[in-house]
DNA sequence: AAGGCTATGTTGACGGTGTCAAGATAAAGT
DNA sequence: ACTTTATCTTGACACCGTCAACATAGCCTT
């Protein structure tokens, strides 16, 4: 009787936790806990990641606000206090999530910047449409990651900058060699020109998240528009 | 013995309140509240506006996030629950304070749009700045307009837009406007355009307001840089 | 192999929050 | 004067983040 597999229901989504250790795990005492209780070993295996997981689902399906470590904890199948031991507090998590998130999208915008096949005002475009898309699509995620949550008060972790600053800066980047081949104007400094252009997807994006002032429908036509005005400013420089 | 001014550190900060009515209280039972309840009359006067007044100072000195019901009615020295007979939920007393700033942005912005003495270039450029500095200076009030906090789900009041929608019909207005005086590119629809130089105005303030990749000092050369970019794009068409 | 160190997980407790229900009070209308 | 209605009260509930103290088990050293 009682369960052999241990590390049963313990591992998330698409994890692969290390399995091996907790498979060698006690089975002498079987008697202790009666009823209610299917074997489940003192230790979690990878709680961390677990928890990230978890936070990942909820955050997606639920939003940031409606995301509380009990509930995290709870999904995990550990007690509530158990995620002190993998993050400093709640905003230790949240960080970690974001910090993946800039990691996935620098990744995007690097694969696009680099499709050496298209023209640089090809890539520009599907910069831009993507960023927004990104937004549009990931919406709890985009606001986990740009809100004010995470950077307030200068909560933000040393690992999440860590990540975030290399993404700004490929924004820079990006919008020197933009600069070059003169789709954007050039008498500019690139640093203003990247915030500048920075914040106009930001707010274009925040705009469609919240539902202010528009809605997903033209989310095309307002990527147009921006995409349209920056390079139309470079033909005068 | 008792106090004789039953109204005394009722009214907040600076808004008069209609105490006339108060006056007229009764000072008959002084004997029921024996120490330490220095005669307060059971109805507050107006502990709505009271509400207001105190949840604005919160907002400003300690922002959104610690800004709750049950502090408010202690500032108004009122019981936790008595806010719940002036607002549904803490959702509405927020869409309140923000629907007021709304209209007090909405006055700014005419006041620099009708500057009939300057030129469209000028207001334009000060509109630009003045709407950055607005943002950068009462930031807590600026994250409660545009936040996510009361848009989410609908969250907003009826009251909530019909003040903001104006407010963003007017930036429509000024548009057509500025594309008529050849300022805006004129080849682009004058909604996303709105849209758009809306959504730039919008993102640096978030990038200034939560400190990501901007800070304070930069504010002038970011919104020259915008403002720039934009009669650039003007000059072809 | 024995014993201790350390990482990890547990329950208990505290103060804080939004919100509902039921009752008290006073103003307003009849 | 009586009733209705607006307002304010205490009590209660279910959450929340977080700390402290204790339990367990894996690991490392001897």
């Amino acid at each position: 009787m009682s369960a052999v597999n241990v590390t049963d229901m313990r591992e998330a989504d698409d994890v692969v936790t290390s399995a091996t250790d907790a498979a060698v795990n006690t089975v002498s005492n079987a008697v202790s806990s009666s009823v209610s209780n299917p074997a489940q070993s003192y230790h979690h295996g990878d709680l961390r990641t677990a928890l990230l997981n978890a936070a990942a689902k909820r955050l997606s399906e639920h939003g940031v606000d409606s995301l509380s470590l009990r509930k995290l904890a709870e999904d995990a199948g550990v007690s509530r206090t158990a995620p002190y031991h993998h993050f400093k507090d709640k905003s230790a998590l949240l960080s970690a999530i974001a910090a993946k998130g800039f990691s996935d999208w620098h990744s995007t915008a690097k694969r696009i910047f680099e499709q050496e096949d298209k023209t640089p005002s090809a890539r520009f475009r599907e910069f831009v449409c993507e960023y927004v898309g990104y937004a549009a699509a990931n919406p709890e995620m985009y606001e986990l990651m740009f809100g004010r949550t995470i950077w307030q008060n200068n909560a933000a972790t040393g690992d999440l900058k860590d990540v975030a600053f290399p993404c700004f800066q490929f924004q820079v980047t990006m919008t020197k060699f933009w600069q070059n081949k003169g789709l954007l104007p050039d008498n500019q400094d690139a640093l203003r020109l990247a915030q500048v252009t920075w914040g106009t997807l930001h707010g274009i994006a925040r705009l469609l998240i919240d539902g202010i002032y528009a809605d997903s429908s033209h989310i095309q036509e307002m990527c147009d528009c921006a995409a349209d005005l920056f390079m139309q400013a470079s033909n005068k420089a």
